[in-house]
DNA sequence: TCATACCGGGG
DNA sequence: GTGTACGGTATGA
């Protein structure tokens, strides 16, 4: 398959923006040397049918393809091969060609159709007018322009709460392309000086003319709350290019929700129920805004897209991305949001440097992190807005396949229905229980799709081969990405952009497998080859494992594509490298095993959860066993001190702990906080004793018997068990619902009256149970023994030891190849 | 206690 | 135009 087909053709440099008109005209927005052309073009809106039976009254005016046809002609072509979408049919003019299909397809069906998204998928495929003009033309988006040339604003709204309804803004600040920040500011509280604001924040916008307006969280507050703001108070608000319309709603799963009528399903405060009630006209259920000539990305987007890959970020809000990626400058102004609007009454220079950091912010996050829509958009035939929040799968292959289909002149298969066959997934397996020590990670990088490559796994449908000539290509052009981005000095632009195209590279061939395994979501889903991705999946890593174990590595757990294991106490690291090294020559070729970290010990307590104690003594607590936001902190205090020492094997260590704990707790040196489990109050004081007399709920109990009668519904609180069995509230400031922790309650606030033996039995339990697969029973006891049980005469525990209980047959879970006829 | 439903953000 | 997933938390049987 030719290169072209799959990366477009046309060579036009420079576009940063596409609008284009069902009826056939398009406008081009591109930068030349820095300044901006705006260039009409025409195109011949098309879509791909399934059966010419719908246009059959057209009579005459259906005609074939043809370089010269007449004006009102609509035309067919055949496209080639089995595919079931095998006419590509265009008109001049979008509309009566929908308006044609339409009337055919209605009377076929016997009603009303008023939109191509009532066909049925299966019949017909129809392109929003910009991604028709981009698939038509093979052009994309930013050919020879680098991330930093395109002009790209930022803005963030300061508003006196979430509800547009019952809000106002009061403050914008905007930062312009070449990195000045306006602040924007209303001179009272009233309808007036709002709709002056907006008018004037509509008129920085076009005078500073970007290419791209972005903000965090764009589409889900600052734009529907604009807009809803601008349409209560009659203001037009202009923010694309060309003096066009204002910001047209598009249908985006992302977006905000629409509900016609009035205030919206979840939390009703918020701006998704704002913008629902702000229009007559009609609102599809999940929305955004967009503009011609201007692409509106959100920088929350890039975030997501990032952490869905590294799963490293706290939140996802802007000030926790930006101090976690390092942005956050060190005089960064911090108003909590709901503050915002009193802060800004007594100190309007503070929530000044605020809104001016947080626009600062957001360009910084999102040049950081948006690198990779960027890189998108110079592949995908869809505007770059809508890349930013695409599917890896719906949103950004398929468009590649159909273009690359549309190219070569084949028609495309239709969305099919399950056969019934279940999709297999991943394996898993534990080997072990316990403790062991010299712990080694391995993995494969990039499993399934190197599977889908080495075994070329792809879809039945896929005639043209293109999803593997797909995946092929990027994945070498990921190499030269990264070989180029190492070639090329740290920080400069040219590495970012290296960096962000591999990324961008990345995402798309590792969504490959998902692709596969979508089911009737993707035009090319095969869940048979998704299954046989799995299963040679299942096979590697069996066959990964059966081999270490072979080479004297004790297995402890795998999953789907990674192993920890132990190794003897003679080896080396270079030992452990060495054998997973072995073991990777004898996986398939394009599959490759890696050596991903090696730990001093590891407490393995079930599936997907245990304990990591790495060489430099830093400890690692995965799963939902070890790792709980309401757990007590004495508790979690005790468990991480605990398990430090059992995984250094110091069993007199873990007793201490426990034995500390105890003591702590009966002198009552233990601040009441400790002891507390944070709770939210989701039903209101009325809701709970409506439902009181079923059944007792302990947070809301501890409210009522604490003598606190009202609450906020979803306040925070830390309740604990008081003596005689009384649920109570800590007193003093709630703890916040950021997950900070509640600020230290002093001595008058701190009563010190729980429940000594409920919070022993609770550090028994619930906390040193955690220990149990480590420790043989008759350890367990007699390290968590009651203090006042213990004996002089009871065994040194110097002399035990951590076990580790291998899992019975779990060896047998293992997959082998069923023996074929080899090639 | 275990399953399932819902959330992630913005002022 | 459709679905990200995944880990955490909240809720209900």
């Amino acid at each position: 398959m030719r290169d072209e087909r799959l990366w477009g053709w046309d060579p036009t440099p420079g576009i940063v923006s596409v609008w284009a008109e069902p009826d056939g005209r398009a406008w081009i927005w591109r930068r030349c040397d820095g300044h901006l052309v705006r260039e009409r073009a025409s195109f011949r809106p098309w879509i791909v049918l399934s059966s010419l039976d719908d246009l059959a009254h057209l009579g005459e005016r259906l005609v074939r393809e043809a370089p010269v046809v007449a004006d009102d002609a609509v035309t067919h072509q055949v496209l080639e091969g089995p595919g079931e979408l095998r006419y590509l049919v265009r008109a001049r003019d979008g509309r009566a060609l929908e308006q044609a299909v339409l009337r055919g397809a209605g009377r076929r069906l016997g009603r009303q159709l008023s939109s191509l998204r009532q066909v049925e998928d299966q019949e017909v495929i129809a392109l929003p007018p910009e991604e028709q003009y981009l698939v038509a033309s093979g052009r994309t988006y930013f050919r020879d322009l680098s991330y930093d040339e395109v002009h790209r604003a930022q803005f963030d709204l300061e508003t006196t709460g979430l509800s547009p309804e019952r809000s106002r803004i009061f403050l914008i600040a905007v930062r312009d392309p070449s990195g000045g920040v306006q602040i924007l500011e209303t001179d009272g509280d009233t309808d007036e000086a709002e709709a002056r604001l907006l008018r004037a924040f509509a008129q920085a916008i076009q005078a500073c003319d970007p290419d791209v307006i972005e903000n965090h969280n764009l589409h889900g507050f600052d734009l529907p709350f604009l807009v809803a703001r601008a349409e209560r108070l009659g203001v037009p608000l202009v923010l694309g290019r060309g003096g066009g319309p204002g910001p047209r709603l598009r249908p985006a799963a992302r977006g905000a929700s629409f509900e016609d009528g009035s205030a919206s399903t979840s939390t009703g405060d918020d701006a998704d129920a704002a913008a629902a009630s702000a229009g007559r006209a009609w609102r599809p259920r999940r929305a955004r805004y967009t503009v011609p000539g201007r692409e509106l990305l959100d920088s929350l987007d890039a975030v997501r897209r990032f952490d869905f890959a590294t799963r490293e970020l706290p939140g996802h809000g802007l000030k926790a991305v930006a101090r976690h990626l390092g942005l956050a400058t060190a005089s960064r102004e911090y108003v909590p949001g709901a503050e915002v609007h009193a802060v800004f009454r007594r100190d309007p220079e503070r929530v000044r440097r605020y809104a001016r950091d947080d626009v600062e912010e957001a360009a910084a996050v999102a040049r950081t992190l948006g690198g990779a829509a960027f890189a998108l958009a110079k592949l995908v035939p869809r505007r770059y807005e809508r890349l930013g929040d695409a599917g890896a799968a719906t949103g950004i292959l398929e468009p590649l396949l159909v273009r690359a289909y549309l190219r070569a002149g084949t028609a495309l298969p239709a969305h099919q229905p399950s056969d019934g066959t279940p999709h297999q997934g991943a394996a898993l397996h534990l080997f072990a229980a316990g403790v062991a020590s010299r712990v080694v990670k391995a993995d494969v990088a990039s499993l399934y799709p190197s599977l889908m490559r080495a075994y070329r796994i792809g879809p039945a449908r896929d005639h043209l081969g293109a999803l593997l000539a797909l995946v092929d290509d990027l994945v070498e052009r990921r190499l030269a990405a990264k070989a180029r981005a190492r070639a090329s000095e740290e920080g400069s632009a040219a590495r970012h952009q290296e960096e962000a195209s591999s990324a961008a590279m990345k995402l798309v061939v590792n969504s490959a497998y998902g692709y596969l395994a979508a089911g009737t979501l993707t035009r090319f889903s095969d869940v048979h080859a998704a299954n046989e991705v799995t299963r040679r999946g299942r096979l590697v890593l069996s066959l990964l494992c059966r081999e270490l174990a072979a080479r004297g590595a004790t297995l402890l757990e795998a999953d789907t594509d990674g192993v920890y294991f132990a190794v003897p106490e003679s080896w080396t690291e270079a030992d452990e490298r060495r054998v997973v090294a072995e073991v990777d020559a004898l996986l398939p070729p394009l599959v490759q095993l890696q050596f991903d970290g090696r730990y001093a010990a590891m407490l393995s307590h079930e599936p997907k959860n245990y304990a990591l104690l790495g060489y430099d003594g830093e400890l690692v607590l995965r799963g939902v066993a070890f790792r709980s936001s309401r757990a007590e902190p004495f508790g979690e205090a005790f468990l991480r001190r605990a398990l430090a020492r059992l995984l250094r094997a110091d069993l007199p260590g873990v007793q201490a702990a426990y034995l500390e704990t105890i003591a702590a707790l009966r002198r009552r040196a233990l601040p009441t906080f400790d002891v507390t489990a944070r709770v939210r109050l989701n039903k209101t004081a009325e809701e709970y004793q409506g439902g009181r007399g079923q059944r007792r709920e302990a947070s809301y109990e501890a409210m009522l018997q604490s003598g606190l009668t009202t609450w906020r519904r979803g306040a925070v609180v830390r309740i604990y068990r008081a003596a005689n069995d009384r649920p109570a509230v800590l007193p003093g400031p709630p703890a916040r619902p950021d997950g900070e922790t509640a600020p230290e309650g002093g001595p008058a606030e701190d009563p010190r009256d729980y429940d000594i033996e409920y919070y022993e039995r609770l550090l028994r339990t619930t906390f040193a149970s955690r220990l149990a697969a480590g420790l043989r029973p008759e350890d367990f006891a007699e390290i968590f023994t009651d203090p006042d049980q213990l004996t002089l005469f009871s065994p040194a525990l110097g002399e035990l030891r951590p076990i580790l209980t291998p899992i019975p047959r779990a060896f047998e879970g293992l997959e082998e190849e069923a023996p074929t006829r080899e090639r």
